[in-house]
RNA sequence: GGAGGGGUGGCCGAGCGGUCAAUGGCAGCAGACUGUAAAUCUGCCCUCUCCGGAGUUCGAAGGUUCGAAUCCUUCCCCCUCCA
């Protein structure tokens, strides 16, 4: 099959979302008959925020609400319990209730700016709500029969354990059952007729698909999307400084911003199908740029990245902060900042500390390390000395001074 | 319960009585070159330092020794096989 007849398949094998689906003639059927279908993609409460490592899941969904679909957001809270075994080595700490019922409500605001929740609209559900209360023998009985062990043992995330005579616990043997479940509960509750996730997750979400057919009969579909790196090979939404958060308390837009900027050309237009809502015609012409027009790409990628993620005055604002802090060298207000007491200042801060402090450095070894690298700048002047005192004299008339490590992380100082 | 193997810096992985703050690879940081890109080259990459050094590291705690990541004892954890 070539051309798919759903809108929504269409665009999203178009735009690089798609890198397996279970029966697409039948899943195209289906959702170009007119109804609008449910899709979910379920999140495990792991943390208070969600990173870019999950934004292709994120786009996903709203690609499919934009082509008239309803889109359904699972929370974890019963999963992450029990913690994916899905690529990785080794078990995942085990959280408190009173942790996952935070993480939640953290990840739930992020969903908020990519989809529009409400009667009609895109859904969302925890399967703490049916896992919980789940009684063993009944789970045994109606579910666990329809599960072949040796079958199970064949998963790649069970079998990669294995095979690295890595441990695996029972608890996360069960993972796959329970996400299993999920699909065919909530295939009942809201008429889910889709999984989506990443290409890690497709055992699972075949599983699910094979349990609602011979639980209920079910015609369960699932889809999920490449493994995303980076051209040379890293993995999305890691930066030096950790992940790439999607909650403005944990990066700000003006960093979320630069994340974007920097990407690599060869990367430039595959980011931009994926992580912005504009047409493909679009983004074809951004494609036709070379050599340093690329940069312009860039700009519009991190722009309209932003954009979705902390909303358009925001990402107004962090290009404008980085236009005036890369373009014309000089600094603004939309950088990180870090107050500091007028007396300290006034007996002069030795800049190692300085940049400590300015999360610039996470020692004063490394800071150390920045200006005898000369990687240190001081208002855009290098830092010779690592014994230097800064005192206010540095600070220019609006009362900031600046500081800089390497070509791109900038912080301002002010007294406070 | 029995037998064997193993736990080393963010990860992988050497070392197996001194010359070990610990080879190497990956990841990361800085400099040069550039386009806030990649590739390449150079330097750095436990902490503190009055740059002479100092202090803490090799699963945990004891011990042997002038001296231990390296040997011994106990404990914890993991893997494999047997029951």
């Amino acid at each position: 099959m070539t051309e798919p007849k759903s809108e929504f398949l269409r665009e999203a094998k178009a735009r690089g979302f798609v890198h397996q689906i279970t029966d697409e003639a039948a899943l195209d059927a289906r959702l170009g008959c007119g109804t609008p279908q449910v899709a979910y993609i379920g999140f495990d409460a792991t943390a208070d925020s969600l990173h870019a490592g999950s934004l292709v899941q994120i786009m996903l969904l709203r690609l499919f609400q934009r082509t008239g679909h309803r889109p359904l957001v699972l929370m974890g809270g019963g999963t992450t319990k029990i913690g994916d075994p899905s690529g990785k080595d080794t078990a995942r700490k085990l959280l408190t209730e009173a942790d996952i019922a935070a993480n939640i409500v953290g990840i739930r605001r992020i969903f908020d700016k990519f989809l529009v929740f409400g009667p009609a609209q895109a859904l969302s559900a925890d399967n703490a709500e049916w896992l919980d209360t789940l009684a063993y023998i009944p789970l045994l009985r109606d579910v666990g029969r329809h599960f072949s062990v040796n079958r199970m043992l064949t998963m790649d995330s069970v079998k990669t354990r294995l095979e690295r005579d890595q441990p695996l616990s029972f608890l996360e043997f069960n993972y796959m059952v329970l996400q299993s479940y999920d699909f065919v509960e909530l295939a009942k509750r809201y008429g889910v007729a889709l999984q989506m996730g990443g290409s890690d997750q497709w055992g699972n979400i075949v599983m699910g698909a094979e349990l609602g057919r011979r639980m209920a009969g079910l015609d369960l579909f699932g889809l999920t999307t490449p493994l995303l790196t980076t051209a040379s090979g890293g993995k999305m939404g890691k930066t030096a400084d950790g992940a790439v958060w999607l909650n403005k308390e944990r990066l700000s837009p003006f960093q979320y911003y630069q994340y974007w900027r920097n990407t690599e050309d060869a990367d430039v237009t595959r980011f931009l199908k994926l992580f912005t809502d504009l047409p493909l015609g679009e983004i074809a012409k951004l494609e036709k740029l070379a050599g340093a027009e690329i940069n312009e790409a860039k700009k519009i990628l991190a722009f309209e990245a932003t954009k979705l993620c902390h909303g358009g005055d925001a990402a107004t604002q962090a290009a404008e902060t980085a236009r005036q802090t890369f373009e014309q060298g000089g600094s603004s207000e939309g950088l990180p900042t870090v107050a500091v007491p007028q007396a300290e200042l006034a007996a002069g801060i030795p800049i190692l500390d300085l940049l400590v402090r300015a999360n610039l450095a996470t020692s004063k070894s490394e800071a150390r390390r920045l200006v005898q690298g000369k990687g240190a700048k001081l208002n855009d002047a290098i830092v010779e000395d690592d014994t230097l005192r800064v005192t206010e004299t540095a600070l220019s008339q609006d009362g900031t001074l600046k500081l800089t490590a390497g070509k791109k992380r900038h912080a301002l100082v002010k007294l406070g």
